[in-house]
DNA sequence: TTTTCATATGAATAGATGCTCATATGTTCA
DNA sequence: TGAACATATGAGCATCTATTCATATGAAAA
């Protein structure tokens, strides 16, 4: 038979285990985050995201600015339309991509300062 | 023969590029910077991490909070030490974790606040 | 010392992911 | 319309990763 939640002994501090379940955020809002971590988790779409930080950019500048196929800029600037992190606008053959959200340069601030401690 | 950097033509906007290369940081950076949000990056690390926000927990009690394995919480526990992101201190035969560095405080604020949006 | 318990870790595996290549879409210009 | 070009996307593959299972370590109690 397993053995169920109420019933836990052995090492488990029960007080701060409840304590620390009732203020645990639902499944939703964590996956949500983890996966905009993730998002920002590859230096790729970090390097992405930091030169777009600086300018708008079209693929092409971005595929030059990283040294990278035009095929592989494009498919995580997919990822990262999908993530609401970029926007774009397109200029005859051209799309200019940007960030699109205040969050994402909070983060990647936080990020590089820790980074460079 | 393979066209080289500086005599880029198609679409590229040259000032822009070059003025985005500039201001680009080294190499290191990103990658750590990226590896960081990685970290972040799954939901298993990112709630252990904002249960040991509100409190310091042993292995054990981080098993029954999320309800994995006290292995699985353990490998992960290990990356984040190496990461610097949590800290321990032993007593008895227990292990007591907490959170080492503000930044990733600070991320998580601004990740949950994002998330909910 | 030996046993017990909490934690750590190596190996294995299933699933995720980033890039390349080929191809499709969509826009401009002839 | 058709050619040329910028971008997008599907398939395939090599690599990475999170978990499980088995085992090892390390501390306390018997």
């Amino acid at each position: 038979m397993k053995r169920n939640d109420v019933c836990e002994e052995r090492c488990i501090h029960q007080d701060m285990v409840r304590k620390v379940k009732e203020k645990m955020l639902e499944e939703d809002v964590f996956n949500h985050l983890s996966r905009d971590f993730k998002t920002l988790g590859d230096p790729t779409r970090v390097k992405m995201l930091f030169a777009l930080f600086l300018e708008e950019l079209c693929v092409c500048d971005l595929s030059s600015v990283l040294g990278l196929s035009e095929s592989a800029i494009s498919h995580q600037l997919r990822i990262m339309r999908d993530r609401n992190m970029v926007k774009y606008r397109r200029e005859g053959k051209m799309v200019f991509y940007s960030l699109s959200d205040h969050h994402v340069v909070q983060l990647l601030k936080i990020g590089v300062e820790h980074a460079r401690e």
